[in-house]
RNA sequence: GGAGGAUUAGCUUAGUUGGUAGAGCACCUGACUCUUAAUCAGGGGGUCAUCGGUUCGAAUCCGAUAUCCUCCA
């Protein structure tokens, strides 16, 4: 950031230095509040003019806040203050706060910070205000704020300074309330139920639990390499095994991938394992969960993004993968079992398909990415993954080429991903073997031999269902956030030289 | 990675065919003791993202770079 101070900065700068000479320190200290704003609201509001004007015992108010707007007249003035739970008018009369601090009033800018004793009143007009009878300097704004009307707009200063977004735009401060309430809201519902919260490591020696490339790391006394997380699953199911039947994290994992609206390379997520538990009980609980979260949050299960009306109430639909596929192209994968043949399939349709990519199933998740998922609006769970692409899934009992695995979709993205999990060690390490195969060909989003977890899964893992969700996205559903940045308080950019 | 768009005062923005930058908020000075996008009078503030080119002359046309946004892979 360049060092050049405006004409109004430099004002402010010297106002400061004057407060300082009249023995206020204009970065001053602690204030002992009595009332929020809300609070001052939810007491007082409910009473009339003239039933405020009337009462002889009105406690004195202690409320401190930034001053959003100033009409500041002759011998009076208004402002509004505002604090986390949102704004109060503050009525100063040179009368009552004597010349001296009336001045201080007058002096002030919008953006700074100050406190007021006063007692609470209603205007001509209604509005409940505070009548102040001593007025505090605490804390002056070296820099002007955004315009009153129309806000912080630009949206890069809005990801970049988003604490000037924050004290600015109303909307953006109640998205982040609101994901605040939505992680508390499945918090309590998973704690209700009983599961454990942990948290597991985030610097992982080996990449797995999921198909990403990494942001790689070194610890200097250990002097070794490190992956930053992509996953938390290989860990919370050696917890299962471990004897924890049900246990989640809720936490940081980072992709080193491209950024776009849905992509931030970290983002928060939420694995879930219940021993004993299968796909079909991550399907009741994804569902109860996201219906509780957007009662409790919302009060409703009907959302609107995009301009699209998305009901998340139960009963959502169940599709195998392979059915989907077929019902959008007419291509019945069941009986395709020959890898060139579906690679001719493939072309014909202008799917590219990668050197790393050897098997049918590939073959078919093209397809379904390429011809399903953009339409998949309402709730669905897709299932039935090809094994090829579920290294961590148990297989389909009845047909070995497919595995127990589902991935919810709403809006033609991705919520949440799912599955029976494998617990065969045998199985386990041959699917390592075949990612590493992956790995060779050159797939740099491929598992590495995680041979630590086989271990783990041959002193038996119970039969678990496990399912992971995506918090980013969910909230922007449930805040109709058109962009994953929106919904990051600090999301990632590139520095500005 | 590719395509398109944006970048003008602290903020929100106007800017015609290329003729030398205008407003509102904010700020400064003055008036004003129930205002609320307060009002009234006056005033200051601009390397038009950066670099280069075309031109007598560039915010405007051309090229590159930077950052952001959208879409595509």
């Amino acid at each position: 950031m360049d060092n050049h101070i405006t004409e109004q900065e430099q004002i402010r700068r010297d106002k400061a230095k004057q407060l300082r000479e009249q023995g206020i320190d204009p970065f001053g200290s602690r204030f002992d509040r009595t009332h929020n704003t809300k609070q001052v609201k939810e007491q007082f509001d409910k009473l009339t003019k003239e039933e405020l004007h009337d009462l002889t015992d009105l406690p004195t108010i202690k409320i401190a806040g930034r001053v959003m707007t100033r009409r500041v007249k002759g011998k009076a003035g208004f402002a509004h203050i505002q604090d986390q739970w949102g704004q109060l008018q503050i009525y100063v009369r040179i009368d009552e706060v004597g010349e001296d601090s009336y001045e201080i009033f007058k002096k002030g800018d919008i953006g700074d910070i100050i406190g007021v004793y006063g007692i609470p009143m209603k205007t001509r007009t209604g509005e409940l205000s505070i009548r102040v009878k001593k007025f505090f300097h605490l804390t002056k704004a070296l820099k002007p704020l955004p315009e009153k009307y129309h806000g912080l707009v630009d949206k890069e200063e809005i990801y970049r300074r988003r604490y000037v977004d924050l004290i600015m735009n109303d909307e953006s401060r109640d998205t982040f309330i609101k994901r605040s309430q939505i992680i508390k809201s499945m918090r309590n519902y998973l704690d209700n139920l009983g599961y454990l919260e942990v948290e597991t490591p985030v610097l992982h020696p080996v990449l797995g639990g999921a198909n990403a490339r990494p942001f790689s790391t070194h610890h200097n006394t250990l002097d070794m390499p490190f992956y930053l997380r992509i996953a938390t699953e290989l860990h919370l199911k050696r917890l299962i095994i471990g004897g924890f039947d049900c246990v989640y994290e809720i936490g940081r994992l980072f992709r080193n991938e491209g950024l776009d609206r849905y992509h931030n390379p970290e983002f928060t997520t939420i694995e879930l394992y219940l021993a004993y538990s299968d796909l079909q009980g991550m399907m009741d609980l994804s569902e109860s969960l996201i219906n509780h979260i957007a009662k409790e949050t919302l009060g409703t299960t009907l959302v609107t993004y995009d301009d699209k009306e998305i009901d998340l109430s139960k009963g959502w639909p169940k599709i195998h993968m392979v059915d989907l596929v077929k019902q959008k192209t007419g291509i019945d994968f069941y009986k395709i079992t020959d890898f060139e043949e579906a690679k001719k399939l493939a072309k014909k349709h202008n799917l590219e398909v990668a050197d790393h990519l050897y098997g049918v199933g590939h073959i078919i998740n093209l397809f379904f990415e390429a011809y399903c998922e953009d339409d998949l609006i309402q709730p669905t769970f897709v299932y039935g993954h090809p094994i090829e692409i579920s290294p961590l899934t148990k297989k389909d009992p009845n047909n070995e080429r497919f595995t127990q695995r589902f991935e919810l979709f709403i809006n033609g993205s991705e919520y949440a991903n799912a599955y029976t999990e494998l617990n065969d060690p045998i199985d386990q390490k041959e699917r390592f073997i075949n990612q590493l195969k992956e790995k060779d060909l050159g797939n740099e989003e491929a598992n590495e031999m995680d041979i630590d977890f086989v271990e783990a899964l041959e002193y038996g893992m119970p039969p678990t269902g496990g399912i992971g969700i995506g918090i980013d996205r969910l909230v922007m559903l449930l805040t109709n956030s058109k962009s994953i940045k929106d919904v990051l308080l600090f999301p990632q950019m590139k520095i500005k030289q």
